[in-house]
Order: structure tokens, then C-alpha cells, then sequence
DNA sequence: GTCTATACGCAGATAGAC
DNA sequence: GTCTATCTGCGTATAGAC
């Protein structure tokens, strides 16, 4: 598990202090100086466990992709009997938003990296992403031809529903101070929660 | 018209050229020398028209916002007869679209501000905008009480809004790895505006 | 594995010539 | 208004002691 508070190794503290950095000020905004201090070592021990600033940034990158993809490959597969047409969408949908709302580190770091012009990935993360993007695709086009959602382009709609979805953990910062409180008190995000499968049903429910 | 490529002194050929390097790399990834050398002089000339790197930032967003708010008040305010309820919505949903789809940059700059932990602004862009949230917020209560937009929560409607449309605008880069191909050819700006409306439509046209 | 010391460059900002 | 020169600090990265 990828994505808790504890490390058991300084290489893994590491790690967890960077992608906290990262996602907070961005590759650029972060200084190994930031990273050491918040492990309690030194800049070159950081150095030590990593050649470079960006082997740092592509380790972080690696492990959240990684863990991203386990929980959405095990959310798909655990379908019921009855799990098709919206019932499944909704299920998928509602997963994908609560690891979303537990992980907004990741979130973070993702929305730096695609919003960046020059990457320090290595690799183009678009790119990486399409074969899960084609899946959906294919997933939208087959339930929405069998009639069982309503149809809308499936590309565009993938793309409305993970700006939506994504926008609310990365922009918390600037949430809390367009609302004038906590967005991610337990309350807010069930709402939040409520509110994208009401409206992703009052579009797509057949 | 700020958003124009002609720059009429120095000063504007500053703000110009820190708007593009802010947008695509940020506050820390942005130099005064990448903003010096694209407008052809040197950095401590910069420095002659602003007191710091800071008040540049300020400046482009200065009259980034001042931009902004003066289109989506013309566009509100231009109704003519039989303008309320989903055709009102519609219109002044589409000029801000094409708004964003003209301005990348100011996408991309509230995008990297609005994520930033600790901003380099001087105030909190949220609070800054709360105003005009609020005032969508009571538009929305209105129409909806009114029966001509269907029942949604107002606040939560308008974030999944704005992060439907925002994200496509800055997240290019990302899209273009993704769907393999130009997100920003006329045609796929218009298949996206066209998405929107309708998307949008089947939620809420009563 | 962690440290200090060091090399080297680039950052933002200022002083002063032209 | 633009320049060169300079100050000062922080950045990444390496060498080598413990």
C-alpha cells in the first residue's frame, strides 16, 4: 500500500516526503533541501538513495501510477450479477471519486505534470494513459449502443466527467476560498460525492 | 484588449511574454531571464518596469482578471427577449467557452495559481472570486425554484461546470498525448463546445 | 548511510555608466 | 530605458571522511 503515512526505509521516506512536495509546489517550486528536511537528513544523503532530483520525481510518478491502476483494475473486475448499465458506471464512478478524495496528493501531482509544457517525466503521461482511456472508450460506446446509457460522444464525456471529478481535490486550495470553508471535511466530500453521480445519472440514466 | 499579440511599450511586451512563460511553467519554473530574453532585452531591464518578479506576476494577473470579468459581464448582461432559463444558460455558457478556447494562458494561470499551496499573488484568488460564485449560486437557486432549470445543488453544479470546461483548456498538453491528437484544431474546439452544451443540457433542461 | 566541504551555475536584485 | 558589473543566496551534484 503505496499511499499510507508510514515509511520503512529512508528511501521510502523519502519518497513520501517528495510526493508531498511535489504535489504541493510542484517539481520546480521543490528543492531536495525541502525533501531532506522534511525526512530529518541531509541534501546529499538524499543523493545518496537517488542520482538526481529527477530520478526522485519519476520514482514518485512510478509508485502513484502503480497504485492508481490496482485500484481501478479491481474496481471493473468486482462487478455483481445485476453490475451493468448505470449500476456499474455509478459503482466504478463512486470508487474512483473516494480514492480520488483519499489520495489528493496524487491528484496534485498529476494535474503539475499534465498541465506542465516540459516534462521532467521522461515520458508522456497522455500517452501512457490512453490505453486506459481507449478501455473507457470502448466501454461507453458498447453500453451506450446496447441502450442501456443514454448516448453522448463517449470521448468528450470521459473527458467532462475527469475534469469534474479531478478538479475538486486538486483545487482545494482555491475551493476554500471560493466556498468560505473546508472542502474536504467528511460532510463536503460526501456531498460532493452525492452531487457528481446525481449529475453523471441525470445525463446518462437511459 | 489585453489578449492580443501586439504589444504597444515594453512594459506590455513584458506582461505579453511573463503571461506566456507563467502560463506554461509556473512562478517557480519562469525566470526573469526567459521572460528578458523573449522580449529581446535583459533582465535587470525588467526590473526597470517592475520592482520584482512578483509584481509581474501580479500585473499579468491583474489584467488577466480584469479581461475576464468584463467578457462574462457583457455576456450576461447582452440578452435579448426570450432570454431565461436554459437558453440563457446556454448563451452565456458558450461565449465563456469560446472565451476560454481564445485564452489558454489565462486558463493555465489560474489553474497553476489555484493549485499552488502558497501563492505568489498577494491575495487569495478564491476569496477574489467568491463574488461572482455567489452570484452564479443565486442564479441558479432562481431559475431552479422557478422550474425552468432542473434541481441540482447550485454550488456543486458550477464546480463540475468549471472544471468540465477548464480542464480541457489546460490540460492540452496532456489531451494531445491522450487522444493523439491537436485538442485545439478549430474542429475539435468545436466538437468540445458542442459536447458541453449538450452535456450540460441533459442535466438540466427541464 | 549519513555527514561536511566544495564546485559551479543560476536565481533575484542593486548600482551606476551611457 | 537599457546596459554591464556586481552582490548574495540557493540550486544540483560530487568527493571524501566517518
Amino acid at each position: 500500500m503505496a499511499y499510507d503515512g508510514e515509511a520503512s526505509s529512508t528511501r521510502e521516506a523519502i519518497l513520501l516526503e517528495a510526493r508531498r512536495c511535489f504535489s504541493d509546489h510542484g517539481y520546480e517550486g521543490t528543492s531536495l533541501n525541502d525533501i531532506a528536511a522534511g525526512v530529518g537528513i541531509r541534501r546529499a544523503s538524499v543523493l545518496h538513495h537517488f542520482p538526481s532530483k529527477e530520478a526522485v520525481y519519476q520514482a514518485v510518478f512510478e509508485q502513484a501510477l502503480a497504485d492508481w491502476g490496482d485500484r481501478i483494475d479491481r474496481a471493473v473486475a468486482h462487478g455483481g450479477p445485476d453490475d451493468e448499465g448505470w449500476t456499474h458506471l455509478d459503482r466504478v464512478l463512486t470508487v474512483a471519486v473516494r480514492w480520488f478524495a483519499d489520495n489528493p496528493e496524487f491528484v496534485r501531482l498529476v494535474r503539475h505534470e499534465s498541465l506542465a509544457a516540459g516534462t521532467h517525466l521522461g515520458f508522456d503521461l497522455g500517452e501512457a494513459l490512453r490505453p486506459w482511456f481507449q478501455r473507457a472508450v470502448n466501454y461507453f460506446d458498447r453500453e451506450m449502443g446496447a441502450g442501456r446509457l443514454r448516448k453522448h460522444d463517449p470521448e468528450q464525456l470521459i473527458i467532462s466527467g475527469y475534469g469534474a471529478i479531478l478538479n475538486y481535490f486538486s483545487d482545494v486550495h482555491f475551493l476554500h476560498g471560493l466556498l468560505g470553508r473546508d472542502p474536504m471535511a467528511e460532510e463536503a466530500i460526501e456531498a460532493r460525492i452525492q452531487a457528481i453521480r446525481d449529475f453523471f445519472r441525470a445525463a446518462l440514466e437511459p
